[in-house]
DNA sequence: AGATTCTTGATTTACGTACATCAAAAAATC
DNA sequence: GATTTTTTGATGTACGTAAATCAAGAATCT
């Protein structure tokens, strides 16, 4: 058996109550009994039992989730994994409110997360957008104490505790790479389309992007960025325009959502095939388009996953508890149409 | 708050001890009150506490996975990951034992799970061969009530529980897909190297590449498959045949393990550049191979999400409850050098 | 009706930890 | 050496559930 309390008491010749006051270090206890109890406790390999010790606490974790209002299925899709952790909630002893705020509004972010702050919360997990205000916002909640972590696209430069996303310029490179290899003979340039330069996982996968089109295949000329604003309807009106003005368009990268609008435009345009399309995000619409051949590859970042490591990193650091590291590192997933999951996405 | 057995009592109207009964269907309960008490969980929305409900048992899960010998880095690695979870037993309530068998051998795997059950564990991992002696065994444990997970490499036909493990079939088409788009404008052969075809999960993967190869690159010469038994010497020695009998051998898919071999073989023959070759599992040589450009792509399956996933699904199996499909599925990874991740696997 | 079986209630202990209180002992201060 | 302060011990309650015991009540059978 393991050892309890007890045992540590026994062995380092103390009552419980002083164990006690070691392990949740309360005051009074002198530096030599201290050291006897911990060297007890090395000794024995005691860890405490955090089921118990949070049924004695009758812990609880109210957490509070940012996310973008907006039409794309990959932010929905997020909105429902957040609402199936919540569903979750009972057994998983938290409490989960979110707040929508409109996409790519630095302002409005920066005002809800203010909000947040004002609910005290132990943790806040947050789609970020990286300007000034929200840095400051962040950094105010961690002086609070408030557990923070961003969600999808990250804040650098802010005090937030940890990152549940994806490598984006690893991202925007593999996309670079399989573009090079996949282009093969097929001449003509390369258009990127993008969400908004004000989130940092766009201008990474943008960075990365460019870089290894360069090492894979130099010299290919690469058409302007476009910015769609992760909107459906505005992608398929840019990504017309594009097939339009360029006859000879070689491939197309969509680095952000709205990929309902690319596939449409492309299939309108009967430009399917001699289009080389790599994309972001399964959904419903990529998946059958991955199937179809109108796309030829895409990355993926399961927000699933991200959701729950959220709230695994959120309630470990509430606890200023140590996390597994490669348990909460999120893969770029690639999909051709050979290894895509069965069920719907 | 959330409802505990007592607020049940109460809007029942029974005692505790009644409440206590039909939650862990003891006898003795009419089926009228039975009723009653079900009536009101469901309209108090009660859920058993599992933390309260484990410490009251004092539940412990003495687990037995059952793994192959060999010298392969991808096995030492699941290894690895299980002394790991073993590290975590006291945490997870877990009691780990370890069982190992010579690799490829049937017989002495059917032996090795006889012994599991007479330990009595309330579940069993293993990396399975296909022959009936296995299939038997499995069968054998499942009805002494003792959960099973096929571990890497699955037994259909037998009454696992579950398949912590890749789809084989869509790895072998992901890496057929991708030698085809790879292949350019080479010309000659492709060879195909195995572990053993003994087990499932060689193939599963044989079977999915041949066909995706069929589809992109059709025409293109497939060579008679060879076998290396995962281990590297053996591969070195067969590739190294391969590419002097093959002077214009255009590509090489190593579905097995013992990838030191095939990288030492094409480098030592100077063939790393115009032999496009793709392999499975991310190991400390594979990963080298993938930055300098010997291998192309990698297929992988992260052994601590199986083991991990494994040790879940048999602790809720052993509790009799439902998983949670979509964390369970293990995806395939597909690394280029663009998106190795950055620390050492 | 009386005996027998089945069903229910009441109560207690246990799991391992957290937390509070009060008394006793030890150490530090004057 | 007496007093104050600090440290330690002893003890009890709580968290939500499991599991056991014993007694009392209700239903069934003869």
């Amino acid at each position: 058996m393991r050892p309890t309390v007890h045992d540590i008491a026994a062995e380092a010749g103390v009552s419980l109550a002083t164990v006690d006051r070691v392990l949740n270090n309360r005051p009074g206890v002198r530096g030599v009994t201290r050291d006897k109890v911990e060297r007890a406790i090395a000794t024995l390999g005691y860890v405490r039992d955090v089921a118990a010790a949070n049924l004695a606490k009758s812990r609880s974790y109210p957490l509070v989730f940012v996310l973008p209002e907006g039409d794309n299925t990959f932010m929905r899709g997020l909105a429902a994994e957040v609402e199936a952790a919540r569903a979750r909630s009972a057994v998983e002893r938290t409490a989960i409110t979110v707040l929508s705020v409109p996409a790519f509004d630095a302002a409005a972010l920066a005002a809800a997360l203010e909000k947040a702050r004002t609910l005290g919360p132990a943790g806040v997990a947050v789609v970020a957008i990286d300007a000034p205000e929200v840095v400051a916002a962040v950094d105010r909640l961690r002086e609070d104490g408030i557990a923070v972590v961003t969600l999808v696209s990250d804040l650098p430069g802010s005090s937030r505790d940890h990152f549940a996303g994806v490598d984006n310029i690893a991202a925007g490179r593999t996309a670079g790479s399989l573009m090079g290899r996949f282009l093969g003979g097929r001449e003509g340039p390369v258009a990127i389309v993008a969400g908004s330069m004000l989130v940092r996982d766009h201008r990474d996968r943008l960075e990365g992007f460019r870089a290894a089109m360069a090492e894979s295949a130099p010299g290919r000329r690469l058409l302007p960025v476009v910015e769609g604003h992760d909107d459906p309807a505005e992608v398929e009106q840019l990504v017309s325009k594009l097939v339009v003005d360029h006859a000879d368009l070689a491939g197309i990268y969509s680095l952000g959502a709205g990929n309902r609008g690319l596939i449409t435009a492309l299939e309108k345009a009967g430009r399917q095939t001699d289009v080389c399309a790599i994309a972001h995000e399964l959904t419903p619409h990529s998946r059958r388009a991955l199937s179809s051949g109108t796309l030829d590859a895409l990355l993926n970042q399961d927000a699933g996953h991200e959701v729950r490591s959220a709230i695994r990193v959120l309630k470990a650091r509430a606890d200023g508890l140590a996390v597994i590291g490669a348990q909460e590192r999120i893969r770029i997933e690639i999909f051709l149409k050979d290894n895509l999951p069965v069920e719907p996405a």
